[in-house]
This record gives C-alpha cells, structure tokens and sequence, in this order.
DNA sequence: CCCAGTCGATTCGTTGACCGAACCAACACT
DNA sequence: AGTGTTGGTTCGGTCAACGAATCGACTGGG
C-alpha cells in the first residue's frame, strides 16, 4: 500500500496484490475504468478525489501495467487511460468484493446491477451467469442502474443511468 | 477507509466493502482468520502489524459483524476472534485478489498453495475446482506451503509449513 | 495578437492515520 | 513478592491524504 511502510515480510500473493490495489481510491479508478471511464478530467468528476492523489494512483496503475496510456490526439495533447489484460483481471476480484458489500452492508439494495448481455440473466456473485454456468468476462457484462442507485450529477454517472457494456468508452473518445 | 473522509458521495457496493475492508491490513487480517488464527498475540506475531492498528481492526471487524470476539476461557480470560458467516462469505473476493497477485506480481511463484480437500485438486482463479467444477466453500480447502514460502520464524508461519484445512484453528485453543 | 477556457496535472499548507516503543491491568505460576 | 503472558492503551513523530490554488500547453473567438 506504500503507506508508510510496505507490507514488507508478508510473503504473500495477497500483500503484493495490496501493495499496488489496496491504496485508498486504487479499486474505484479501476472500478471507473470498467465502466468505461477513460480520461483524467471524468474520473476526477465522478470520484471526488483529491486531483494530486488521482494523478499519482494513474500513474501507480500504468506502471504496473494495469492501465495503459495512451495518446488519442496530438492537437491538443490528450491521454486516455485504458485497463491492460492484466487489468481487466481483477474483475473477478471486483466483483466479488462489490457483490459481498452488497449483500452485506447495502441497505438500499445494490447502486448497479450486473448481467450476461447474451441471455440478460443477472450475475451471480462470483460474476458467473447463472444460466449459462460460465464466468462471464467483462466485456459481456451490461451494467444497469439498480434499486440503490445514487443521484450525483456528472457527467460520468448521468451516461451510467442507461445500459452500458463494460469496457466500452463511456463517451464518443475518439478510439 | 475512514482515512480523514469516507467514500461520501460514491453510492456504491464497492465504496462500501472498501470503507470497511479497504484499510491498510484489514483483509491481511481477514486471510490470517481464514488461515485459522484466532487470537491477538497470533496476528500481532504473524502481521508484523503495530498493536494499536490490530486492535483497531478487529474492532472494527467484529462491530461490522465479520469477526466474532468470544470468550473461549475465563481463567485467565481469554478472547479469540472468529470468522462469522458473512465474514466466511469474503472467501471468493480474498481468493480472486490472491490469485491475481499470484499471476501477476510474483516472480518466485504463489507461496501457498490451495486445494480442494476431497480430490485433492489446485483451485482455479476463481476458488473452483477444475476438476469438480463447483465453487469450493473455504472449509473444504486445504493451503499447504508453495513454490515461493517464506522464511518467516513465528508461530503461526510455522503451523502454516504442514497442510492446514481453512478455518480451523491452527493451535489447540479449546473450542 | 490577445484573452478566456479546457485539460492534465503540480505545489503547498493542514489534517489525520499509521508507526513503534513504552506503559498498563489482569491474571497465573513459583 | 516476583516473573511471565495476554490483550490491550498511550504517546510522540512521520508520512500520506486532503482541498485549494496555481501552472503550462493548447485551442477557439474576437
């Protein structure tokens, strides 16, 4: 977590993973980029992150090769952020800890719901399809509103309040 | 995470899990309880973690109801925290996190390794039996020493060097 | 050319969490 | 009485996070 001190002598593929994902603010960028959200400006939007701190977790994430950056225009120079392979991962990871905090410490029901988009049954908790019996990777996901859906006004959740495949870029960025 | 602010404002199953287990050693913690340890003095040795933080943590776990404290000798009196239901129900989020640093940030390979205690079969990424097919309940997994161990000296890394059933105790501590 | 606006940051002073060592209370054993 | 173990609490010091202000590169408008 680099707070301080590593988590140095916890031989463990847990810490390691910690050290880099388990900062402050790290899985909900990673959360972002899921949904889509790919430039600086609309993670600060839709996060309320302190702009210093956000710079330094991009910046922690490309290094480790769960983001990459990348240059979509030169006229003026503007950067995307996009999740890697080794990125797009930790879905499995996200969504059990998401699924377990809704069921859990949710009293509204969840802020999003989660479906195979082939058969538009709904995630189980693993981020299996319940139907199909098979883990379904992200980019056959479709993200909807749920029960517990929140009212912030961004640009990035207002595109969130209709259907959206995961991965996809949220806005019309240039590819 | 409670670190100066909470995640206000981000409505969403996530933002939650993370304010609870998001903190810097909590879900260390978490694993070392799905290892079998129990008692204070087991996580301070095995953790490395400053005393004051560890009691902070499982304050806060036991008041999230992820941990039970329960008095298991009077004489001296003795507590031991224990993982509850929904704290068992954190297996599948614990497991993904692993599993990815395993494949990612590792260069000597997993330092424990996890099976399935009836065929004897390596889990899969996602805490599944390749060969049974079906999710493995933590009760029915076995962690054993992997390629990458560590040389750690205390108590608890040394009950971990022979084969261990998640969730039971790993000292004779009176049930 | 000049000015306002946007994007992606960096800088800075303050707050607060984490760290590690010391201390403490309750109890058991000798 | 003295020593040891367990499960904490207390206390400075340090370092990361916070939020506001600033900055540099660029564009489009007048």
């Amino acid at each position: 977590m680099a707070l301080g001190k590593d988590y140095a002598g916890q031989d463990c593929s847990l810490a390691r993973a910690l050290e880099l994902v388990g900062e402050r603010w790290t899985l909900l960028v990673v959360r972002d980029a899921f949904y889509g959200v790919r430039r600086y400006s609309d993670f600060l939007a839709h996060l309320d992150i302190p702009r210093a701190v956000l710079a330094e977790r991009l910046q922690a994430l490309t290094a480790a090769g769960v983001l990459d950056k990348r240059r979509y225009q030169h006229a003026p120079p503007r950067d995307e952020y996009v999740l890697t392979e080794i990125g797009r991962e930790l879905w499995p990871a996200l969504r059990a800890l998401s699924s377990w905090g809704a069921r859990h410490l949710s009293d509204t029901g969840p802020s999003r719901v989660f479906s195979h988009v082939h058969c538009g049954t709904p995630l189980g908790r693993f981020g299996e399809c319940p139907s199909c019996g098979d883990p379904v990777p992200p980019q056959d996901v479709e993200v909807r509103p749920g029960p517990g859906a929140g009212t912030r006004d961004d640009p990035v959740s207002r595109a969130l309040r209709q259907p959206h495949r995961l991965l996809e870029p949220l806005f019309g960025a240039p590819s």
